[in-house]
DNA sequence: CGGCGGCCATACCCCGTCGGTATCGCGCTG
DNA sequence: CAGCGCGATACCGACGGGGTATGGCCGCCG
């Protein structure tokens, strides 16, 4: 028994005639009577009663036309399940994250336009540590990693991403001296106190500020520490000290407070999306491509990411075009 | 896509390998492999990632094979209802009866039996006299009838079977004077008192006891209305007048009363199965069946019923054999 | 009442395609 | 590095799905 058969017992069902339902199938009438006569011989009962004037069903055709109808459903939604999940518009996806990632606000805008529009999406969320994602990544028990750099070692089986960056910029009180001089070293605020994140908020970018403090030849003195970049911002408007935010906060003036752009910096705050290379994941791609729109969105220059992987490419931002397939569509 | 192209996919899909579902399937590798291609570019996405060692499902994949057994598993429950709707152990049946068909214990024993062994037959039960049976069989209202006799018009789109035929014998008290002599006629009665049936109980039956009364001379005179027959043996017991009753009480025999057969009288107390002539239907013939070998085993002598048509044949009481189409099976 | 037309079955043919054999390409492995 | 295991590719034969032509049956109508 083949679907063909089914296909074509309920079409002469629906029809109670041989003719009218090979037209319709847009086939000849003796194929289909040969059809059918396989099927019933396959089922093992008529299913049609043959009058001169028209046919009938039998008690096992009748019986039978619903089940028919059924399978034939069942295997259409067989068929549109797979397409969905091959583009990406069902599964399941396991992320991990560190906070910034939310913090940022592009996370949870992500996983808004997921509940949004993806609602068949089944999207699990572990918080974890750069090394902790890397680690869960290896023994696949996430899919996708969201780090706030990549890491030390980048390592050949996993593909790393930077879907967001932001150069920090320095903030400054409008009334501090520094606030008049164009143009900054960084060994010109050796002198200064800092409002920092603390360690373990943001533990790569505090240690890459430091660093890069202690490379200018100064260790920096702590003010006060602030887990949130417009709490850092409402400190340093205070005077409590300076500190670097990031360039995309510079665009909503505050006042009181004065950006300043230190050459050579370099330090930037950074969303790195981190995957198994070679696992192709419709689901993963979906939310890496939203990412890419919703980071982009928020990206303080309009040059992109200089992340290493495809995230050069100009997209419409919201909502990401979904990957397809090349395979050609045949017939049913 | 054909039921084919789900079987090698769910072989190889539970394998992971094409070489041993190929072994499995009884097919060669490459062939296998064609098939699932062609259903790759008819779902319109891939299926399996082709690894050197193995296979593993893609995303597509895995969402396609629950729904592909699910396709198959339907296909096969439409096959199997389509058989047992043929083989009538499905389905439904409108029964037309008359009351006296309870009565004599053979249509509860029928309706005992499809409970036990066939629930899954609905049996519509409704209670109509012989006129009204042959219009409900006309407006296809019922499929069968239980009729007390053959209709005056036993038309030519109904199929009539008497499968109960049981002579009235002349019940009367032990210490009766008729009690003693070896042979009657009828006209020997006519000075006696009945206990009778009331007409509305069975009207035939009645009708024919007083249409052979007047023939034979008398108008029998009434002394008792009685509706079963067991109450009828009760009160020609107790002298309150002699009856006709069905010969097979009189094996039960009660003490009082003795039995004595009429020659010539000719009366039987039937139970006919009427339905529309050319339709078949698998369930009316398992009915009739059934009803056939319950009636049997209450048939007074050994001779067979003298109904036109099949019912001569004999076969095991209870179960009945199940008709069966000769229709051979083709493989799966 | 006989010819006609509609309907399904049968007979026969062609070619598409399913399944078979032979072979290749490619990793992995001893 | 040769061997091997696995899937893909190439090619072939034959089975069967679909085509046309035709027959048998029955109801209809002139």
């Amino acid at each position: 028994m083949e679907l063909r058969h089914l296909r074509y017992f309920v079409a002469v069902a629906e029809e109670l005639s041989f003719g009218r339902a090979a037209r319709r199938l847009h086939i000849a009438q003796p194929p289909l009577s040969r059809q059918i006569r396989d099927l019933e011989r396959d089922v093992g009962a008529p299913l049609f009663d043959r009058g001169s004037r028209g046919v009938t069903l039998t008690a096992a055709g009748r019986a039978f036309l619903p089940e028919a109808r059924l399978t034939l459903a069942q295997a259409e939604r067989a068929q549109r399940t797979a397409q969905r999940a091959a583009q990406g518009e069902t599964g399941r996806l396991r992320v991990g994250f560190v906070e910034a990632a939310t913090h940022s606000g592009i996370l949870p805008d992500v996983l808004g336009f997921f509940r949004m529009h993806l609602p068949a999406i089944g999207l699990s969320l572990l918080e974890m540590d750069s090394a902790q994602q890397a680690e869960a990544l290896r023994e696949s028990r996430i899919d996708l990693g969201l780090i706030g750099s990549i890491p030390p070692d980048a390592e050949r089986w996993l593909h790393t991403e930077t879907v967001y960056a932001d150069p920090l910029v320095l903030a400054v009180p409008e009334d501090h001296p520094l606030g008049g001089r164009r143009r900054f070293t960084l060994a010109d605020l050796a002198a200064e106190s800092f409002v920092l994140v603390p360690r373990y908020a943001s533990p790569v970018l505090h240690d890459d500020i430091i660093a890069r403090c202690r490379e200018a030849g100064f260790s920096p003195r702590i003010a006060q520490e602030a887990a949130g970049w417009h709490t850092t911002v409402s400190l340093v408007s205070a005077g409590v000290g300076i500190a670097f935010v990031p360039q995309s906060l510079a665009r909503l003036t505050r006042t009181g407070v004065a950006y300043r752009t230190i050459r050579d910096f370099g330090v930037e705050l950074q969303l790195t999306a981190v995957w198994r290379q070679r696992e192709k994941s419709p689901v993963r791609e979906r939310f890496v491509t939203t990412l890419r729109a919703v980071a982009r969105a928020r990206m303080p220059a309009a040059r992109s990411a200089r992340g290493e992987g495809s995230a050069g490419r100009r997209q419409p931002p919201v909502p990401p075009a979904p990957p397809r397939t090349a395979l050609p569509r045949t017939r049913r």
